[in-house]
DNA sequence: AGATCTTTTCAAAACGTTTCAACGTAATAA
DNA sequence: TTATTACGTTGAAACGTTTTGAAAAGATCT
């Protein structure tokens, strides 16, 4: 509504002074400036972003990806991250997709349209990658940075999450543990996050000599209720199949812990459970949770600091590609013997 | 990049042609609009938002005030609440203030410069509430709905959530279970919400005759590390001052019951532990929470709703003002005899 | 074949900024 | 005093859209 030539009018000066003067660049004299300044102050002038972002080609604005928010996981992570960017001077726009397939080309078409500075994609959340979305981003030479797992033949900057480590090492541990007959619990088998911890998971059983049954491998919701409802399903029905389940992630292991519980199956001494990420609760649950941590705060830490190494080359040819892997830890807890 | 007046050109049309084309207005013959439709895949193009939005003065996205994101009750709140915009057709713009003064001038700010089409505050999160920031909205004549609490003295629509039934019921029922010498914790005072409560509070003390200290009332992070690190210190020094800590919501309550248990306190034989807002981990935790649950979907729901019909009169004068108030109720567990 | 009406297309203005070349003007140097 | 430099200021173009009033082109009717 008060535009900057308002404010220049008010002034006395011209609109290209106004704007200098409003931006605190050198070439405008103090007297001048106050004026200008003052000016702004009585109007109650705010500048419009729009017309700023359209001139400069530049929002600082960066866009995040992620499926969803309310898993303690994902909402540290984005916290994490918001806390880099802002430090730097960035502002975030987050794109949920929830896990929808047509919204996740939506959401990256979106982040283009804005404008955006550049792009942190949570390549974990990918339930459908499509070549030629990302593809966008590379054309358009927008600087992005995968955040959790690198795509295999495109070339981005990543950080990626040890999660063959992660899923060999915590299956090797519950072998060790005499634990034999496994049920693993996971989310879209299709997406790349999954599929990893899958391959290993049976790596490492093959190397024990454990037989693997494709039922072994249940595809459902990765969250609370997920973990729930077929927790309680398959538990009614056969419940002396399993020594102990693996679950893709920490919030299902609790609903998976609920039912159980519901059905008086006593944990750890009927049957094992385990999580992943170690999310804050998972020391906090009624049975506190053996799980795998991932560290939250490095991983959102070393994106954003990636990012912005990377926007320093923005302009310069492509930009550099790079590269860095942060390992996850075994914690035992209660819930396996 | 490749821009409207590309797609013109190869289609073979002017750019106000391909404008209308592009945006399924009347005006252009079909054979055209496949013109331009087919010049437009071909190019990749993705119109340039801040130029649309600039002309038009209708962004389609709306900003959202929360102070923070990790607590699920903030992220459960925000994911409903970006369910409805979505579904409305608006995109969602999230200010995080964390908690600072600054930034929620900041954030509001950012809301106007970014041109939001309208805004949703989470009232609750308002540390230091200062007049002129929220007047500029009103200037402004952007619509807004104020997300849990109404400000007394401006007028905003508002969805309520009633905390003073909440906690005056909770603080009678403890009463009642044989309670007496009660510890309340909570976040900075002088916030609306907390105020409201420790009020609510005083009164149910006041009214059964049960005499209240200024030091029982203890002002902390409200989030698991406050709780925590308040009862560790506390209870260490002063074991058995107290019959009950109230918490001013349940993440803090975590931290509360996490610190009891290193020190071999035992809840709820040897006191009692109460939370607020019921997220869905509260009937997890290793001690089950008693706590009071605030309806968070139909909270963000109603919101949304608001707003939605706030929206339908925009340019219609100042716009109506709505209210509504939504109840709390009393969730009891085993964290209280 | 005109006249009239309807549909389709277009040129130009507008949105609110920043930036840059050019222009004064004041200060300094010769 | 004049020539040179430095400093401040400005008008105008540019950013990529939408919108609108008017022109052009097609239909329809006499």
């Amino acid at each position: 509504m008060v535009t900057i030539s308002d404010v220049a009018k008010l002034a006395g000066v011209s609109v290209a002074t106004a704007s200098m003067a409003l931006n605190n660049k050198k070439r405008v004299s103090p007297k001048t400036r106050q004026k200008v300044l003052s000016a702004a102050k009585t109007l109650g002038y705010i500048p419009n972003n729009l017309a700023k972002s359209l001139t400069t080609k530049r929002t600082g604005v960066i866009g995040v990806f992620m499926a969803e928010i309310v898993n303690p996981y994902h909402s540290m992570l984005i916290h994490y991250i918001q806390k880099g960017l802002y430090r730097r001077g960035y502002r975030m726009n987050l794109g949920i997709t929830g896990g929808s397939t047509k919204l996740e080309e939506e959401v990256l078409r979106d982040f283009i349209a804005q404008k955006v500075d550049g792009v942190l994609i949570h390549t974990t959340d990918i339930i459908d990658f499509k070549f030629s979305t990302f593809y966008e981003l590379i054309r358009r030479k927008i600087p992005t940075v995968l955040v959790g797992e690198k795509i295999e033949g495109i070339e981005f900057s990543a950080v990626e999450v040890n999660l063959e480590k992660g899923s060999y090492e915590l299956t090797q541990y519950l072998i060790n543990r005499g634990y034999k007959r496994f049920l693993f619990l996971t989310g879209q088998k299709s997406a790349i996050t999954f599929k990893r911890r899958i391959e290993a998971f049976y790596k490492a059983m093959a190397q024990n000599g454990y037989p693997v049954w494709e039922s072994d491998i249940i595809e459902t919701h990765p969250n609370i209720e997920g973990g729930y409802k077929f927790a309680l399903e398959c538990m009614t029905r056969n419940r002396n199949l399993y020594d102990v389940i693996m679950c893709v992630n920490d919030y299902m292991a609790f609903g998976v812990l609920e039912a159980l519980q519901e059905l008086g199956i006593r944990v750890p001494d009927e049957i094992g459970v385990v999580g992943f990420d170690d999310i804050p609760f998972a020391s906090l649950a009624f049975i506190p949770l053996t799980t795998v941590r991932i560290p939250i705060e490095e991983l959102a830490q070393k994106s954003v600091e990636m990012f912005c190494s990377q926007l320093d080359f923005a302009g310069t040819e492509v930009g550099n590609i790079y590269y860095e892997l942060v390992d996850t830890e075994i914690v035992v807890r209660q819930s396996t013997r």
